[in-house]
DNA sequence: TGAATAGTGTCTTTCAGACAATATGCC
DNA sequence: GGCATATTGTCTGAAAGACACTATTCA
């Protein structure tokens, strides 16, 4: 017997990776791309894009790089979430795991990758109850914090064109919300704010009166008031 | 040659470690908890007490267990806040460190431990500009989030006693806030939101009139209206 | 009775929410 | 002119902020 090698003194390692909640409006429904997986462990069932992050890759990169892999997509807003590391989450081994969420407005074709058989965008009411590891709970985490960053910031830019009407706005903070908002009180709140500018343009080939074309003022993030303490 | 290891195929891991940011109220101003570091990288620079997660110990163990290692104390409010990972900010090698923060109202007698030389509380604005790794962010991150739940949850009860006036209450917010409020307005706001309540109790042996006694209707977390969507 | 802090009410402004009629362009 | 959506304003209630005087106990 030797002396007791060095590494037996250091907490043993655990996998670390990245997962990644990317949001989607389509047709009207708030949509979340899932990966159906082709290996075990949850062989066959849905879970979120991810994976492992590379040696000296910074962990955003990571996300963004698997989000590439997934989507094509390049230069999305991408926001991390919440890290989860519960022992046995992952039955490999130790895993912890950093949840990124992602917006995205243009949709993509989706790839196929070695690990993923299948991609698919799920409207999150139609989402599987029991997806791989534990990312029901990342994906009811994502919700929520979409849902708060759409009232205090100016997140929805990542969800719209370049340039839209209001009514557009108005039915992506409703398709997000769940629920009817009342026009005349969102167009009073969402201009009080001061975000968005109207364009000289006007949408056309309509066949009703031709609605304004509104832009953001700017596509950086931007966390309105006092609220900017959160993050 | 024989075949190529499976562990080659594998990303290599990195190390993962917790920091937690302990807050308290010492004389009127608030303070964070730095320990020396006794040993390389940065040694006898200040940092924030942590340390790496042992092998089948969740997060939230780990960080709760360096905290009782430090001050003794347990059953404190502790709050996952955000994982940094960037590739090089632990010389020793690529280390993500999950941040916490803490709350203790009760000041513990500190102990020595074998990685610390020493440890002390730091009024946050005598912190040192340069701690050791990235700490100075993740303090500047850890005060937002204090400031906001302040604001909006029932945190301050893990600042306070079990009883304590109107007037101490309020201290607590101006100390972290970091500015005076009116105390007509404070009071008003305080008990609309009902989170606490008056005992029968006055303080006594006071040289002026004896204020009522109050205490929190719950310990447990309680986040206000809507901004629940937060977490 | 003086010192020190406790405790209380009004007014104004701002913001959110309820609510409905007119405007415009196309066919 | 009919259709379909765009665009606009008022009222009310709630909450936030500015502001100053009286109450109570002790020494």
């Amino acid at each position: 017997m030797g002396k007791t090698k060095k590494t037996k003194l250091i907490p043993e390692k655990p996998h670390v990776a990245v997962d990644i909640v990317i949001f989607t409006i389509i047709k009207d429904r708030l949509s979340i791309l899932l990966i159906r997986r082709g290996v075990a462990p949850f062989k066959g069932q849905w879970a979120l894009p991810g994976g492992r992050v590379n040696k000296n890759e910074p962990l955003e990169k990571a996300a963004a790089r698997e989000l590439g892999e997934e989507t094509g997509v390049k230069d999305i807003y991408l926001e991390q979430l919440y890290t989860f590391g519960a022992p046995f989450r992952d039955p490999r081994g130790r895993t912890i795991s950093v949840a990124y969420f992602a917006l995205i407005s243009k949709l993509p074709k989706l790839k196929a990758t070695t690990d993923a058989e299948d991609a698919q965008w799920f409207p999150v009411r139609k989402i599987p109850q029991r997806l791989g590891f534990d990312h029901n709970e990342i994906i009811s985490y994502a919700l929520k914090r979409l849902r708060w960053k759409l009232e205090y910031t100016n997140i929805a830019s990542n969800l719209l064109p370049k340039y839209f009407t209001l009514s557009e706005l108005q039915r992506v903070y409703e398709i997000i919300l769940g629920k009817k908002l009342d026009k005349r009180n969102f167009r009073k709140r969402i201009l009080s704010l001061g975000l968005i500018k109207p364009t000289r343009k006007k949408r056309k080939n309509v066949a009703y009166r031709p609605p304004q074309l509104w832009k953001f003022i700017t596509h950086k993030h931007i966390v309105l008031d006092k609220r900017e303490l959160v993050f």
